[in-house]
DNA sequence: ACATAATAGTTCAAAGATGAACAATAGACA
DNA sequence: TGTCTATTGTTCATCTTTGAACTATTATGT
């Protein structure tokens, strides 16, 4: 008697995770390779979408959006921001904060990285159905709401 | 008029990639964390688990089973060798490869790291019918596949 | 057999990410 | 007000990861 059964590769929960983790793994270093001419790196993507979205976010808002630590952020804005693709001026009311925002030439950048980003992804996805896509969505930001209390 | 219904955050498969991505980042944050009182990162716990699996592969696969660098895989090697985890030895008929085992205390660790990993990823998963945490899988699998060629 | 290619692993310098310690500022409350 | 605590961003030392150059070994083709 053996405990085979017992392991992680027979169950598909483990299984299909690692799939997840893989999927992840390679479409994120690709985007790397894609995104090169442009010379930003996927985090450097994920800064811009976020100001984007979120103009006037603090320095802190954006590395919890990011998961990463705040020294993180401290180390990667400057780079952006000497190539001109960001502003950071201080709040006035909170002399603690630095309120970050894209500048025109941060956004055209922006979109010329997301229509490479969009494309991969669409290549990824191109295999599921809406509804499988929307379903994986929606698993995907339940694991993310457990984790969050783990 | 705007162009705002062509932008990424728009499209569905969009979305749900960064729900994807999202998920995963924060599975692997929490993993690092559970791992810790093992003095297990979960790269190293990668390598655990490629060398169970496939006992008496090289660097060269177990680097591009994990998709990174073989330096990496040079680096990374020596501390789980130095701590008894695992065995280097020279093959007999090419001797530039050197075949990788678990040892009998590399098992050991790694079982005890795939309870933690597994509890992990149970909870995570807990949410999805069998049906749903199947067909992720195969979709992501797809994606990786598709990946390959790009 | 011999020259050339390709492959496995290592080394090393550079870039990234992390977390603890720190300075400046703001908030809480007696 | 004055004191204590919390928050924001930075610095710094450390650890990872990466890719190019290098050595040793094997494969290929003439």
């Amino acid at each position: 008697m053996n405990n085979r059964q017992e392991l992680p590769w027979d169950n598909p929960r483990f299984r299909n995770w690692v799939a997840v983790a893989r999927a992840c793994h390679v479409l994120e270093r690709t985007l790397a390779v894609k995104l090169a001419p442009l010379d930003l790196k996927p985090a450097q993507l994920d800064v811009l979408m976020n100001l984007y979205r979120h103009p006037g976010m603090s320095q802190h808002d954006l590395a919890r959006k990011l998961l990463v630590g705040r020294s993180n952020i401290t180390m990667l804005l400057p780079q952006l921001e000497t190539r001109g693709l960001l502003r950071r001026e201080g709040d006035e009311k909170d002399k603690r904060i630095l309120r970050l925002a894209l500048t025109k030439a941060g956004e055209a950048l922006l979109m010329q990285a997301l229509k490479v980003h969009m494309a991969l992804i669409e290549k990824a996805m191109s295999q599921s159905t809406p509804e499988q896509c929307d379903m994986i969505g929606e698993q995907m930001r339940k694991i993310t709401e457990v984790l969050k209390e783990a």
